[in-house]
Parts: structure tokens; sequence; C-alpha cells
DNA sequence: TCTGGGGTCCTAGGACCC
DNA sequence: TCTGGGGTCCTAGGACCC
């Protein structure tokens, strides 16, 4: 068995530029929720030296400088265009993983008497032509590798594009293993490379060496794992359905702080019907809620408040109003007055199927799920918004600012690109 | 003075991913 | 002034049970 990984190249910028030429060959990036942070970057902004995660307050002097494009992100795009691609994949493998936003594994089973690098380059030809992103394609016979694979195939340029390990002698992959960085392990994070360093363990040939089981001894069953990875031993299971979530949260930072009930009351609301609604569309029912509310707490000069509260529902619901009901009940009791809160968070937890939900004794209120169904289908075809609670409010002043956001060139008719 | 052993469940915290 | 959002898994330790 061997998978491919496909990867978008900068995803978000590579969607802004495919309705937007201008940016062709530009630096650029793109923001994060509330213009925080960028969180992607093109090939021209990382040879700029721009680092991933720099708040952009920080850079805007260096991008006028420098001509640094930046853009709020909008999901909305990068969603739909994502969808696209995903479906265009799907027609290579029987078996697709989607893996996040921007990344998939297909299955290669069966593909036995292909040339992968070919097929690799058939891949990732289509994408550009039928979508317009630019994607990497890396093949190996367990995911790690295969994402092991994809990460040479970017920063490689004799690769153009595609890396097949299975193509290579093993003096090759020796070669190219050694060259990796410990850090560069899908699964090998910050600390752990850090405390595998410290051990002699620096390169990805030196992990794949490594004796597994001091390894878990030492670590977790985690790096065990990612070094038999690494031999071919596939240890991660292929989902091809993605599983329910276990837990779902809504969460963001106010456009402005807020020191006020009432208006906390609207964004809790809103929240936490966002919420439900990703809830509802998994067929999920939760059993706890929690809400938590933060203070800014870079702004060391000022009162921090940090609270965080979590109650258990009666019957497990799915229902906008009990959820709601109880956010607010957890909000009130929590909030105190003179604190400028910056962000507020929303997570339902406990989370089943709503076929599974056992019923009570004394039948308490559990909702309206054809009231909810209604709800959602509306908001589906007309629109996000179109019908909501009253108490989500109206000029919402705490929306997140995106000062720098493209129109939704796909999913919204006032966006659609206009041809000349 | 002397104070078992084994199991389960839950939670908090730490690590990782994109 | 301005620092994102949304997930997963694993482990250790405490509570509790017999």
């Amino acid at each position: 068995m061997s998978y491919a990984l496909i990867d978008g190249n900068c995803f978000y910028v590579s969607c802004e530029r495919v309705f937007n030429s201008k940016l062709e060959g530009k630096p650029v990036v793109v923001l994060s929720n509330n213009d925080g942070c960028v969180i992607t970057r093109s090939s021209e902004a990382k040879l700029l030296g721009v680092k991933m995660g720099v708040p952009w307050y920080q850079l805007k002097d260096f991008a006028k400088k420098h001509r640094l494009i930046a853009k709020s992100s909008n999901y909305a795009l990068y969603g739909d265009m994502s969808a696209r691609m995903m479906s265009v994949l799907s027609s290579f493998s029987p078996d697709q993983e989607i893996y996040s936003i921007d990344e998939c594994f297909l299955g290669m089973q069966g593909f036995a008497n292909y040339d992968l690098t070919d097929y690799g380059q058939a891949i990732k030809k289509k994408v550009k032509q039928w979508i317009g992103l630019p994607v990497c394609v890396g093949f190996g016979s367990t995911k790690t590798l295969a994402k092991f694979a994809n990460n040479t195939a970017k920063k490689r340029p004799e690769f153009r594009g595609v890396c097949n390990l299975g193509q290579l002698s093993a003096t090759e992959l020796n070669e190219l293993l050694a060259s990796t960085d410990v850090r560069d392990v899908w699964g090998i994070g910050y600390q752990w490379s850090k405390r595998l360093n410290a051990i002699g363990i620096a390169t990805a040939k030196d992990l794949r060496d490594a004796d597994p089981a001091t390894l878990r001894r030492k670590f977790s069953v985690v790096v065990e794992r990612t070094v038999l990875e690494l031999r071919g031993v596939a240890c991660l299971a292929f989902d091809e359905v993605a599983p329910p979530k276990k837990q779902i949260i809504f969460s963001r930072t106010f456009g402005e702080y807020i020191s006020s009930l009432s208006e906390l009351e609207e964004a809790v609301t809103a929240y936490t019907a966002n919420a439900a609604v990703k809830l509802r569309r998994q067929d999920s029912v939760a059993g706890l809620i929690q809400v938590s509310l933060r203070t800014n707490p870079f702004r060391e000069d000022q009162p921090q408040h940090q609270p965080h509260l979590g109650l258990q529902l009666v019957v497990p619901s799915s229902d906008t109003r009990v959820l709601v009901e109880m956010a607010l009940h957890a909000l009130r009791r929590m909030f105190k007055n003179g604190y400028a809160y910056q962000k507020a968070a929303v997570m339902l937890m406990d989370i089943s199927q709503d076929t599974a939900t056992q019923a009570t004794l004394f039948s308490c209120e559990t909702g309206n799920p054809a009231l909810m169904k209604t709800m959602d289908k509306i908001n589906t075809r007309w629109g996000k918004g179109t019908v909501k609670l009253a108490a989500e409010g109206v000029d919402q002043y705490w929306q997140m600012r995106r000062e720098m956001i493209s129109p939704s060139y796909t999913t919204s008719w006032n966006g659609l690109p206009v041809a000349r």
C-alpha cells in the first residue's frame, strides 16, 4: 500500500491570486481573523524574511517599505476553493482522506503498474488547469513518508513538485532524510525536537534509525509510531469518512473590547448559534456547554480576567435556544464589571449522535428539532444570517475587523468577478 | 509500630496538527 | 491601539470501588 499527499502551495495566497492576478509574483501574506497575525506567506514574502505568526501591526511599516501586500482571511472563498480542489483530486483515486482545508491523502492501492511520478505530474497539472491552484504531490508507503515526500517536493525544485519515494534508491532516500531537520517530520513539534536534539537525534534519518522502544519510554507512543512510520510500517489509519467531532468550538476575538454584559450576551448568543449549526450539521447533540471569556493577556498593565464555566445539560440537545439559555446562564455567573474583554468562546462537549439520546423520566425540554432544521435550511438557501435569534443583536459592533478582505468571488452574487 | 492491591473513570495539562 | 481559530491524542494523577 502506498499513499499520496497533495498539498496546496501557500493555499490562502494562491486562492487570492486566482481572482486577482496583480498578486502574482509579489510578496503577499494572508492574515488571521481580526487582521491579527500572518498565517500564510507567498514564497516572495518568505524570501523577504516575513515569519509565520508575526502580528500584522508590527509589520505595517515593513510592508510599506517592501511593498508587501496583506489580505484579510476570507474563509468563504478558501472553503469553496478547497471543495473544488478536493473534488478534482477525488477523481484520481477511489480512496481519499481530506486532512485539512488544503491537503488530502489518496490511497494508491492498485496503482502498482503506474509510474507514480508521471501520475503526480498529471494531478498537479489538472488542479492547476481546472482550479487555478498550484499543488505539490508526495508518494510514500506510509502517511508520514508521503508527508515527507511532499515536503521534499516543495523544498527541492529539481523534483518539479512531485516526489515519489518508491522511485529512489536507498542511498538517495538516506541522503534526503539526513538533510531534513527532525523538526520537519510530521508529528515532531518544537518541544520534542528540542529534546530529541539533546539526545543526539537531529535529522529525519537519525529519528528513523533510533530505537522505537527507547523513544516510547522517553517520550510517548506517538513518537514511537513516527519512527515506525518512517521505516515504512503503517501505524496511522486512513479515514475516508471524517468521524464526527467530539468537541465543537466557536471562538472569536472581538473587533473592539467589550465591557458591558449586554454586548457580551449578544456575542455569546451569536457564537452559540454558530456552534449549534456545526453541531446539527453532523447530526449530533451536546451534553455540556462551556463558555469562556478573556481579557487581552498581552496588556499586562490592565486587570486580567479569564473565567470559564461549563454547564451540563439535563438532556443533550442541539437546539439553539436551549443551548443559548445555558450559555447565557454561564456567562452571567462569570461576568465581572470593570474588565475590557477581548475574546469569548463557546465550546460544545459530551457530543453524541442525536439518535442515541436517552430520554429522561420526566421528559424535559429538549428543544424543537423540526424548527432548527427549517432554520438551517433557510440559512443554507438564502445565506447565513437570514434567520437568527433576535438576541444575537443587529449592530454587532463586536464583529471582527477585516479591513483588507477580498470579495467572496465564488459564494456571493455581490462578489462575482466581472468579465470585461 | 503496623495501614493492600487492582481496576475504572474522570480531569487537567501537555504535546501535536493545520 | 493592534498578537487567530479549531481540533486530536496521550499521560499522569486523583477519586472511587471492591
